[in-house]
DNA sequence: CCGATTTCAGAACGATAGGTCTAGAATACT
DNA sequence: AGTATTCTAGACCTATCGTTCTGAAATCGG
C-alpha cells in the first residue's frame, strides 16, 4: 500500500558509489547525491540513514564486487601461481576509473567513519591472505622455490596491486599496465614453466 | 614599519601540510587551518590567497622535500641498481604517516584544483624517470640484463613505490616494509653481485 | 609622542552544508 | 469511492563553510 518508489535502490547505490569513488566522502555533497541517485532527501534518509550510511553501503557494494573478483580468480582450484597471473592479467580491465574506491577510502582514513575505514582495511588484508594461500600452494607444488619468503612476497603483491590503482590515475593507459604486469614474471617466474634454476 | 607578524610562514606551511596530508582538501576546514597554523584568517588570505593557495603551497612544500630525497638517492653517481636499492631501503623511514600527501592528492583528482593535481602527477612521473635512468645505466654497465625491459621495470618500481604508501596505511609497520623491499632482489637481482644467469 | 602602517582577533557576510519537515500526489485495501 | 498509507518535491532548519571586513593593538619613521 502507498505510493510507488521512483528510484531503484541498487541503481541508486551504484550512482552514489561512483560519486564517492570519484570525489571522496567530504568532496561529495548531499545535493549531488540527490541528483545522481534520483532520490529525494527524505527517501535517502529513510533508505540509508543519511550520508554516512549511504557511503558505508556504497563502499560495501564496491567491496562485494571486488571480493567476488578476488574469489573468482584467486580461489579457483588448484591454487598456485596461475591464479595470481590471472588476477594481474585481469586487473587492467577492471580498474580504469579514478583509481580504486577502496584505496581512496584508505587515504581518507581521518575523514570517513572508522567503520568504513576498517571495512576497507579488512578487504585489503583479505586480498593479501589470498595471495599468500596461492603462493604457499605454489611452494608445495614446487612451482615456487621453498627458499622464497611467501609471506613477504604476498605483501609485495598486494603492494603492487594497490600501486597499480594509483598508477592508473597518473597514467590511465591499459597498455602501460600490461607492461607492468609483464614484469611480474621476474618475481614469479615465467608463465610457461616453473622456475627451475636455483643458484 | 607596522605591527610584527606573530606567525612563522615556514612553520605555518608545515602545519597546513600535515593537516591537508591527513584529511585531504575538502576534509580540512579553514578553522582547523587557522588554529593549526596560528594565523588569523586575514593574514592567511594576505599570505596565501585562501584555502586553495595554501593547499597548493603546502603540497609544493611536501613535493620539494620529496624531490630532494629523490635527488639525493636516485641521482647520485654512478647511476645504477645500488641507487634504487638505497631508495627503497630508505623508504620505510620516510613515510610512516597517513600515507603520502602526493598520492592522497592524486586520489583527490576531482576535488583539488587541476594545478595541484598536475603538480602531483608531474612529480610522480619524474620519479619514474629517475628510476628509468638508473635502470638504463644498469643495463649499460651490465648490472641488468639488456633483455630486461627497463621502461616497464621502471613503471613497476614506481608502482611499488606508490603501493608502499598505501600499504603503510593498512599496516603501519616498518618491519613489514623491510620484508617487502627485500623481495625486490627477485626483480633487480641480489645486491651482492649483478645478475649473471641469462636463460 | 604622533601619525602612518601593518597585523591581530574575531565579528559579520552570503552561500551552502547535512538534515528535517510538510503538503500533495500516487497507490492499495475495503 | 473513501481512506489509510507511502513516496515525492522542495521548502525550511540550524550549523558551518570559505571569505571579507572592522576596530583595536603593535610597530616604525619623524
Amino acid at each position: 500500500m502507498g505510493r510507488n518508489k521512483t528510484y531503484d535502490r541498487a541503481n541508486a547505490l551504484t550512482k552514489a558509489r561512483d560519486l564517492f569513488w570519484a570525489k571522496g566522502y567530504e568532496g561529495t555533497h548531499l545535493q549531488e547525491l540527490v541528483e545522481a541517485t534520483g532520490m529525494n532527501r527524505f527517501s535517502l534518509y529513510a533508505e540509508f540513514g543519511g550520508k554516512e550510511g549511504l557511503f558505508l553501503e556504497a563502499l560495501g557494494n564496491y567491496i562485494d564486487e571486488a571480493n567476488s573478483t578476488y574469489d573468482r580468480l584467486l580461489c579457483s582450484e588448484p591454487l598456485g601461481l596461475a591464479n595470481i597471473r590471472d588476477y594481474f592479467g585481469d586487473i587492467r580491465f577492471s580498474r580504469d576509473y579514478a583509481g580504486c574506491f577502496l584505496i581512496n577510502t584508505l587515504t581518507e582514513k581521518h575523514v570517513v567513519t572508522s567503520e568504513a575505514f576498517k571495512l576497507a582495511r579488512r578487504t585489503a588484508k583479505r586480498a593479501q591472505e589470498l595471495f599468500l594461500r596461492n603462493l604457499e600452494a605454489a611452494v608445495v607444488s614446487g612451482e615456487l622455490s621453498e627458499e622464497r619468503d611467501a609471506v613477504a612476497l604476498s605483501k609485495l603483491l598486494i603492494t603492487i596491486d594497490q600501486g597499480l590503482a594509483i598508477y592508473g590515475i597518473v597514467t590511465p593507459s591499459n597498455r602501460d599496465k600490461s607492461g607492468i604486469v609483464g614484469q611480474l614474471d621476474a618475481l614469479l617466474g615465467p608463465s610457461i614453466d616453473a622456475a627451475t634454476s636455483p643458484a
